[in-house]
DNA sequence: TTAAATTCCTGTAAGC
DNA sequence: TGCTTACAGGAATTTA
């Protein structure tokens, strides 16, 4: 699953690979892909522009284009989304939704098998304030983003701090799988309150968050299911996992069973002994 | 306001 | 072997 280390990965990649390219033709397969705006403005709009910088915000890639207007190109790759710049001779795959012809002989295209992401264009703020994306929490990585700030936030909150990690608008970026591996690094189950945190557990959270993204970043990320990044490859971090699809497994830590729970509709994998 | 449940979607694996 | 069913989950939407 594509979260933030897997997002920044592609954003990374693709700053090489088509920063500064321009759009030669757009072929959009799957129009219901798009959220906004609708699919015939959305290609005209995309036409002809020159992106010029990429960069992410929680697990949204961003595609800065030409023309002034602060206009972007917002993709999210839901679970099964994959966005590669590719050959134009390169065999096209099934559940393709969209291809960008762009100059000096590349692609970029936009598969996804469950269609559970999603594209948009237009200005930033336009698509907030239209409701079509959300207002996002800070950044987990952002200087700005201290022991504090995130205790101001889980605080007086009841649901499981895992269920809290997972909300975008309380701290971008962070998916099932690094919830789980953070909560774990931490040593805090992840059905506690997230207002039953004290300073110094939400400081061990804090710290967990950042080391697990930044590990997970400097590997790629993680290649579970089918993740791959913008030149097709497989990450490394899932080998690195220490709790996430280890339900069942002994814990690396001490030894004992891993426990499997369900949380916010979400299987959920912790050591009932290393995490309190 | 917050929290939990439901929905979308398709490939995979388990069970009969 | 072949069919049915459960499951995976990000985020929008609905319900409590």
């Amino acid at each position: 699953m594509p979260e933030l280390p897997e997002v920044e990965t592609i954003a990374l990649q693709l700053r090489a690979q088509v920063e500064g390219g321009t759009v030669l033709a757009c072929r959009l397969l799957t129009p219901t892909m798009v959220r906004h705006p609708e699919p015939g403005a959305f290609v005209r709009g995309l036409t002809g522009r020159r992106i010029e910088a990429v960069t992410r915000r929680g697990k949204y890639l961003l595609h800065a284009l030409s023309g002034g207007e602060g206009k972007l190109l917002v993709v999210h790759l839901g679970m099964t989304g994959s966005w590669t710049c590719v050959s134009p001779e390169a065999p096209e795959p099934e559940h393709l939704h969209l291809v960008l012809e762009l100059d000096r002989g590349r692609q970029l295209r936009f598969r996804d098998v469950r269609r559970f992401g999603r594209l948009l264009l237009g200005r930033e703020a336009d698509l907030i304030g239209a409701g079509k994306l959300p207002l996002l929490g800070p950044e987990p990585l952002d200087p700005a983003f201290t022991p504090e700030v995130l205790h101001r936030r889980l605080r007086g909150r009841r649901a499981p701090v895992k269920a809290l990690l997972l909300d975008q608008r309380l701290v971008a970026g962070l998916g099932n799988i690094y919830a789980d591996e953070a909560c774990f690094r931490a040593g805090l189950r992840p059905d506690r309150p997230g207002g039953s945190l004290g300073r110094r557990s939400v400081a061990r959270l804090h710290g967990a968050l950042r080391e697990v993204l930044r590990e997970a970043i400097a590997n790629r990320g993680s290649s579970v299911d089918d993740y791959r990044d913008a030149l097709g490859e497989p990450g490394r971090q899932q080998e690195r996992l220490l709790v996430y699809g280890r339900a069942g497994c002994p814990c690396v830590r001490c030894g004992r069973r891993l426990t499997a729970i369900r949380l916010a509709g979400r299987s959920t994998v912790f050591c009932p002994r290393c995490q309190r």
